[in-house]
DNA sequence: CACGAGACCTGTTCGC
DNA sequence: TGCGAACAGGTCTCGT
């Protein structure tokens, strides 16, 4: 499920709790159980559970699209990759039938991390910046500047959407959140990055910002059978609208293969400069 | 250097 | 109704 926006409500959600499943800020961890065993990238098996054993949650944080668990000494990191979820849970319930992984505390509740496709990874590390250390800067950080977008632009000859969906180009952008920005810049998705103006660069740069504030705001999206009370996805400007009309010009969006990713953008809006 | 294809996985939806 | 194909919010690796 998540790009930026989507992992940023899962972290919020652990770290404040909701109506319904508690914050587990603080809570003291019991015992793990891996249940998929490719779930987990590092360390091995017996060696994360004699790690995790006894450790607290202090922090629980987003960088990119990982969520940080800040332990008492060491940091568990989790990607969710395409169909990833955290839940809280009590400890005594059967595990559902994508659940990969459980993170059992001493007051009876659980973290459960459910995957139906497989691909998300889990990491118990003493150093963070092993796993995320490649990270592009993080696109809502006050330090990530309309002018620090437009060097990294011209610093390379890449179309835009595969250069955006690059995590160490800028982190936290996906399939969705690609489209949507480019949408709202008025760039071809096909575009090279060097012949992006200064203006547009800025441009790109304020509609990065607006899409995943504005899905923030709306708790991220939730698409197909993946509903985690998110409702951006009733603003998609371009995503997954496929004939539907352009809502700046009317032009039926169009959907095109970029980089083996179903790519949608306005033919009228977003041309390729000449 | 930049791009495309193939892997990794399961589930849903679409077209005939 | 049934069945295969296409598709899905991600990322890695390999070959050209």
């Amino acid at each position: 499920m998540p790009e930026l926006p989507e992992v940023e409500t899962i972290c919020r959600y652990l770290r404040d709790g909701t109506a319904t499943q508690p914050a587990i800020l603080n809570r003291v961890i019991f015992d793990a159980q891996i249940l998929w065993a490719r779930s987990l990238a590092t360390p091995l098996v017996e060696e994360f559970y004699r790690r995790i054993r006894g450790q607290s949650i202090t922090a629980i944080n987003r960088r990119g699209k990982f969520i940080l668990f800040s332990l008492t000494t060491d940091t568990l990191l989790i990607h969710l990759r395409m169909s990833g979820d955290l839940l809280v849970e009590p400890a005594d319930l059967a595990p559902l039938t994508h659940h990969r992984a459980l993170i059992n505390f001493q007051d009876g509740m659980r973290l459960a991390f459910n995957d139906p496709r497989k691909f998300g990874r889990i990491w118990l590390v003493e150093h963070p910046a092993l796993v995320i250390g490649g990270l592009g800067p993080e696109p809502l950080d006050d330090h990530f500047t309309a002018a620090d977008l437009y060097e990294r632009l011209r610093s390379t000859r890449r179309r835009l959407k595969p250069l955006l969906l690059d995590q160490s180009f800028l982190a936290g952008l996906g399939n969705i959140y690609v489209d949507e920005s480019l949408h709202l810049a008025r760039l071809h998705p096909l575009e090279v990055s060097q012949r992006v103006s200064l203006e547009q660069a800025i441009r790109l740069w304020a509609s990065i910002r607006q899409s995943l504030n504005q899905a923030i705001l709306r708790n991220g999206a939730s698409i197909d059978w993946v509903y985690r009370g998110g409702e951006f996805q009733n603003y998609f400007r371009a995503y997954g609208r496929v004939g539907q009309p352009c809502p700046e010009c009317g032009t039926p969006i169009q959907r095109i293969t970029v980089g083996q990713r179903g790519t949608h953008f306005c033919p009228q809006c977003q041309q390729l400069m000449g």
